[in-house]
DNA sequence: AGCACGCCGACT
DNA sequence: GTCGGCGTGCTC
């Protein structure tokens, strides 16, 4: 009765492999959950155990020792180790990647799960029977002892001594040569350590109610949307939920959206709550993730506020998930195991029975079916903090108007009233760059990428054609390839251009611009932030990245230069993502003594989105949005998943999509899986992109349960396929966008 | 995914 | 006559 150790690899494969312990001794603790080290093919790899069996179906003599333990406790505990075998089936990905997936680099590579050694100090003997006071001459000594004698056998951090007030590590030393302190290097985690020094404000009534709903549900798996406007306090909530959860005791882990949210989201938390924090996202460096990963295994970080991926730390002692800006994209992962960590979120809420809070402005669809069909609570937030009004919306329909780079008289009039009233103006324009085409006037040509089904975007400044779908970019020809006319001309407004104009028309205002290539070098987003908070009047011209979490508070007014984009996108989840994106971009500006105006330019003034968004609101929007969706049968009426594909030889992805659209509909029409649809396939939206055609096959159903029927007996096989090899492929399940 | 083994074109 | 193309088979 041998032991053998089932093991899952880090490899593209659905089947784990069995090995013989390793020949060393067998650490008592070890066991599922736990890495070591085994011979592959005629390699190594770190995998996971997931199982300790006694019986396999692997002949004897294939059977190899695994090399060594390289836990000898589990590394991810049962509910994590459960959750994730649940996400592999779900998402039908290999368990091995889900699992790696799950783990920081450093653990993924193999290294001892142990905290880097830091310098610490602690009292020596004569220093704990030593009066502070004693001291008197040196009275940043005696503070420094003082706070050593506190912290007793803990110590304090060498890293902390830096941002304590005077030369505090001189004060150490000083210390250290009377015999008082020592100094030495000890393993233990960079954790954030809260100060606690802000006051809590009177909850607001609305508040209220969402914190006595978490305390009444008490502590069993509790889904609740939060909806709540820019600045209802949303922020307020979470601070108090944690509170609640942290007194009982227990863990919180809060999952941010990418974009630079967390500065200002963990300044709010540390200057509230005096626990240890850690955070975790991908501005950190291998070592930082992985200490901040072990704080939070050992229960040492009490709060973890991290990214998508966060949502797989480990959690001893969990009380409570909070997801803020549930609707934001970046939490679906887009390439390698597609997991949405918001869903995740959930269902680690629900397996580990502890409440979890999805928080938003504009809920995703998903969440207010659920929502609506009372899966989830749905509390709201009403009141803008301190009273604010919400800003008021104006659509201008600028069809034959004449447009100075895509600014229309009426925008222009309400910009210089505002800039004259020293308010501050938000422009939205979702394209970076000078312009988005560049045409010769003599031939028409068009400068296109060789390698995408893309046109160059001219970035003028740069004197570069640039490729937003590859990183190809190249000089700007002085003349026409085909045609030898120099007359090369700019089609279209990317927000370089849009600065130069505001340059021209507004001479004495400040303009800055926020995009991916203003914030490029390092600090300079800061800069811009800092520059965009000063008083007086200014422009802000932006894309994307102005519409996520940062607040201007003097801007009085917004205006979205190009509405028409998103209201016929290719994508049925388009008009969503634009209401989202409208309310958000609404929300950075205004407060309570000024209220802000949000002015919406577009070819489109009739168009029922805007009708409803803003006649009525975007609840208003998201429920008619919604019945919509489920008359024509679409998620979350549906379930979806994507198999895509890409090959550099134009017909490969599309031949192997075809094979195994012909196994799926063998299986659909099986009778088994009756209401599986299966689409296509069809060429990608932008077929070539970096050189390589893509197509993809939709497979929809009106259950999600039919789905991952079908999907359980056709995924392991796809490889098995002659095609599967000329084609690099990939499963999305509930895929966000369709590209 | 890697990495072998294994059969057909242009080179020392 | 060899070096090397990538087809296909396997990894416990």
């Amino acid at each position: 009765m041998a032991r053998i150790l089932r093991v899952a690899l880090p490899v593209p494969l659905y089947t784990c492999y069995d090995y013989l312990p390793p020949r060393e001794a067998w650490p008592e603790q070890a066991g599922r959950g736990c890495r070591v080290r085994v011979p592959f093919g005629r390699g190594r790899r770190v995998g996971v155990v997931v199982a300790v069996t006694e019986h396999t179906e692997v002949p004897q003599h294939k059977l190899r020792p695994a090399q060594a333990w390289l836990d000898a406790e589990p590394l991810l505990d049962a509910p994590l180790m459960a959750l994730l075998e649940w996400a592999a089936r779900y998402y039908h990905h290999p368990l091995g990647e889900v699992l790696d997936a799950a783990l920081p680099t450093l653990l993924r590579q193999g290294e001892p799960a142990q905290w880097r050694l830091r310098e610490h100090w602690w009292v020596t003997e004569q220093g704990r029977n030593t009066e502070p006071d004693a001291l008197n001459r040196a009275p940043r000594q005696a503070q420094l002892l003082a706070r050593l004698q506190a912290l007793g056998e803990r110590g304090l951090e060498a890293s902390e001594l830096a941002q304590m007030p005077g030369q505090a590590r001189r004060a150490a030393r000083a210390l250290a040569d009377r015999g008082l302190a020592v100094s030495a290097e000890q393993a233990s985690p960079e954790l954030l350590q809260g100060e606690g020094v802000e006051t809590p404000p009177a909850p607001l009534d609305d508040q209220q109610a969402v914190l006595d709903h978490l305390q009444a549900a008490g502590e069993g798996f509790q889904p609740i949307l939060l909806e709540g406007v820019t600045g209802s306090g949303k922020t307020e909530v979470y601070l108090r939920a944690t509170e609640q959860a942290l007194a009982s005791g227990r863990q919180v882990l809060i999952l941010v959206p990418e974009i630079g949210l967390t500065p200002q989201l963990l300044r709010r938390f540390r200057r509230r709550l005096a626990v240890p924090m850690a955070v975790f996202h991908s501005g950190l460096n291998d070592r930082e993730r992985l200490d901040a990963w072990l704080a939070a295994r050992e229960g040492r970080a009490r709060v973890l506020i991290g990214t998508r991926s966060a949502v797989f730390a480990p959690l001893p002692e969990p009380g409570l998930i909070l997801v803020d800006e549930e609707h934001d994209t970046s939490f679906k992962q887009q390439d390698g195991f597609r997991y949405s960590a918001r869903d995740l979120a959930v269902m680690r809420a629900r397996r580990l029975g502890v409440p979890v809070l999805l928080g938003t402005a504009t809920p995703s669809l998903e969440s207010l079916q659920n929502a609506l069909a009372g899966r989830y609570a749905h509390l709201h937030l009403k009141h803008r903090a301190g009273g604010a009004a919400m800003p008021s919306f104006r659509v201008l329909d600028v069809r034959g108007r004449p447009l100075r780079e895509g600014l229309s008289p009426a925008l222009q009039t309400a910009m210089d009233a505002h800039l004259a009233a020293d308010g501050q103006v938000l422009l939205f324009l979702n394209r970076r760059g000078f312009a988005p085409t560049l045409l010769c006037h003599e031939c028409g040509w068009v400068a296109e990428c060789q390698r995408c089904d893309a046109r160059y975007t001219w970035h003028r400044r740069a004197g570069r054609l640039r490729c937003h779908h590859c990183d190809s970019e190249q000089p700007v020809p002085r003349a026409c390839p085909e045609c030898g006319s120099v007359d090369l001309r700019a089609v279209g407004q990317g927000t370089e251009r849009v600065e130069q104009v505001l340059a021209e028309l507004y001479p004495d205002v400040p303009v800055l611009r926020i995009d991916r290539d203003s914030t490029r070098r390092r600090g300079a987003m800061d800069a811009l932030l800092a520059e965009a908070h000063q008083p007086g009047a200014r422009i802000l011209l932006g894309t994307q990245m102005l519409a996520k979490g940062h607040h201007f508070p003097d801007v009085t007014l917004v205006g979205v230069l190009d509405a028409d984009h998103g209201l016929y996108g290719a994508d049925f989840r388009a008009l969503e993502r634009m209401a989202q994106l409208l309310i958000q971009v609404a929300g950075r500006a205004g407060r309570a003594e000024r209220p802000g105006e949000v002015l919406i330019q577009t070819h489109h003034p009739e168009h029922p989105l805007l009708h409803t968004l803003l006649g009525s609101g975007y609840d208003a929007f998201a429920r008619a949005h919604l019945e919509e969706r489920r008359g024509a049968g679409l998620p979350p009426f549906a379930a979806m998943a994507l198999l895509r594909a890409e090959a550099v030889q134009a017909g490969h992805a599309r031949g192997f999509l075809q094979a195994a659209a012909e196994q799926a509909r063998a299986l659909a029409g099986g009778g088994m899986q009756a209401g599986v649809m299966v689409l296509g396939p069809v060429p990608a939206p932008m077929e070539r992109r970096a050189g390589r055609y893509r197509a993809q096959l939709l497979l929809q159903a009106e259950s999600r349960a039919a789905l991952h029927r079908l999907l359980a007996r056709w995924v392991p096989g796809l490889a098995a396929l002659p095609t599967a090899r000329q084609a690099r492929w990939s499963l999305d399940v509930d895929p966000q966008d369709m590209f």
